[in-house]
RNA sequence: GGCCCCAUCGUCUAACGGUUAGGACAGGUGGUUCUCAUCCACCAAAUCCGGGUUCGAUUCCCGGUGGGGUCACCA
């Protein structure tokens, strides 16, 4: 047997972490027994559908990395292939049509509240005989098809909880095909993950209660049973289900703020899913490696942005300078930098960025030299008259070293603290105002390292640019 | 409310029935240091409650409590 899960999301809106999380737990398993992961989309709900919805969902997998390789099949294409089934059922006694409206069924609805019992159709089109049937019908009257749920008792494996047995007593008269003539999601997926030969489906939990009709609808068709594996939540920071309100939820969002796809995917991956041990650190090919639906958890999981800043920043300040690089760009906006210097920029600052849009201030000290408080350069332990002494030393010292010091930071930073050590200098009295010379800031890289990035001449234009603040 | 699912530090989690209940994030303290960040070291922090089963329960069973999901011609 081959291995075919799938991704399945309705087209209301963008592609949500948990989401993210469920499409990416159904690529991973697929990866892992060699087996093919589909995309298909659930817009049989003509009134739920939002445009560009598809689109974006689209882009979003492929900016994740998630690749499917069927798709995107769209169930609205398909209505022809819903009603040959449903009528399938139909004649074989284990579905009914129903010509009750909205309102009564709303009433029904309202009367089973009230005397506190559980709300189910009352099964007033159940016995129609097949005349009636079809005088109504020949009338104009609108109906639905409903599933007829037989007696006693359903029970289904899946893959994360265990054995699930619910009563069929439960269980409503699913209505599978609309009067708009659409089907309903619980005809579509069955129909659908049985034609696809889906052989695991790994959705969210809200699902479980759904399955009993599902299962009952396989044994009515007569189809193999796929492998179910209900995921926990991914819960906001109140242990409610992620939702908006809360902080950002749509993964592009946090694309846009400049997470890393790989940050987005380890972390949300190890929501819920641990692989044993401590490691935290996984790449999306190790998480293939790795993953086993027997050690998902069963309970839901908050969606910790802390920990993903740290994640984030962990990758940032780990791969590859050049991936990163390239991965900046986008977030400088019109910055006009050459890439030598952006990259000296990333080699310097990677340590200082929790996001890459953190790079774009951060890279902006170094094209631009910013305004600050002259009173910045003063050393704590020093004085006004001692910066700009400190200062006219180093501008001194700087202008008579040779051009290629400045290539190699560690070289820079040897020859002038050998400068401080020789004058009999301190540290602090001279690399304090001329770091703040160079950054503008009381808090960034140390002098070296931004000497090294500016360049001697850029360097000792700012240093002398310090000098003068100090003296007016 | 009915039904279903779930329950280890604040958070994410680890622990064939036998561990000083481990790691990570966040928090705190200290080190490195011109500052910030990084890095390093250390500290604090949990098995929801009650019964069983067992020589021994975080672990197995039952009950309670708590949380979540679901009860549509939405997915």
């Amino acid at each position: 047997m081959t291995v075919k899960t799938r991704f399945a999301p309705s087209p209301t809106g963008y592609l949500h972490i948990g989401g993210l999380r469920t499409a990416l737990y159904n690529y991973l398993f697929a990866k892992k027994h060699s087996g093919t992961f589909l995309l298909r989309i659930e817009d049989t709900d003509q009134t739920r559908y939002v445009e560009g919805a598809v689109e974006s969902l689209i882009e979003t997998l492929k900016r994740m990395g998630l690749t499917y390789q069927e798709g995107p099949f769209l169930q609205s294409q398909r209505l022809e292939i819903y009603h040959k089934y449903a009528d399938q059922l139909l004649s074989a006694g284990h579905a009914y049509r129903c010509f009750c409206s909205k309102e009564r069924l709303e009433e029904l609805r309202k009367q089973q509240e009230a005397m506190k019992l559980s709300t189910k159709y009352d099964r007033r089109c159940l016995n129609l005989t097949k005349e009636e049937v079809e005088d109504k019908i020949k009338n104009g009257e609108s109906s639905v098809i409903r599933l007829r749920i037989p007696d006693g008792e359903t029970t289904f494996d899946d893959a994360i909880r265990g054995t699930i047995t619910i009563p069929n007593s439960e269980i409503d008269d699913q209505v599978l095909i609309k009067t708009d003539g659409f089907p309903t999601y619980h005809l579509a997926v069955v129909v659908d993950d049985h034609l696809m030969g889906i052989t695991h489906i790994i959705r969210g939990e809200e699902w479980i209660s759904a399955v009993p009709k599902h299962v009952i609808m396989y044994q009515a068709f007569g189809f193999e049973m796929p492998i179910f594996a209900h995921l926990p939540h991914v819960l906001n920071p109140d242990r409610s289900k992620l939702s908006k309100r809360q902080g950002d939820v749509a993964v592009e969002d946090y694309l846009n703020k400049g997470y890393l796809p790989e940050a987005l995917n380890n972390y949300v991956a190890l929501l819920g899913f641990n692989p044993s041990g401590d490691r935290e650190i996984y790449t999306i090919e190790e998480l293939v490696e790795a993953f086993d639906l027997s050690r998902v958890n069963k309970s839901g999981a908050i969606f910790d942005v802390a920990k993903l800043n740290w994640m984030n920043a962990y990758y940032i300040r780990n791969i590859d300078i050049n991936v990163l690089l390239e991965l900046v760009k986008p977030f400088l906006g019109d910055m006009v930098i050459k890439t030598e210097t952006l990259e000296k920029v990333l080699m310097v600052e990677r340590s200082r960025a929790t996001t890459l849009a953190d790079f774009a201030p951060l890279a902006r000290m170094y094209t631009t030299q910013q305004s600050y408080n002259p009173e910045a350069l003063i050393w704590k332990k020093a004085d006004k008259a001692d910066a700009s002494k400190q200062l006219e030393g180093v501008i001194t010292f700087i202008q008579n070293l040779e051009l290629s010091i400045f290539d190699d930071s560690a070289l820079l930073e040897s020859r002038i603290k050998e400068y401080i050590e020789k004058g009999n200098l301190q540290t602090g009295n001279v690399l304090w105002p001329m770091r703040v010379a160079l950054s503008g800031s009381e808090q960034s890289a140390s002098p070296f390292e931004i000497a090294w990035v500016l360049g001697k001449e850029e360097t000792l234009l700012r240093l002398r640019n310090a000098v003068e603040k100090l003296n007016t």
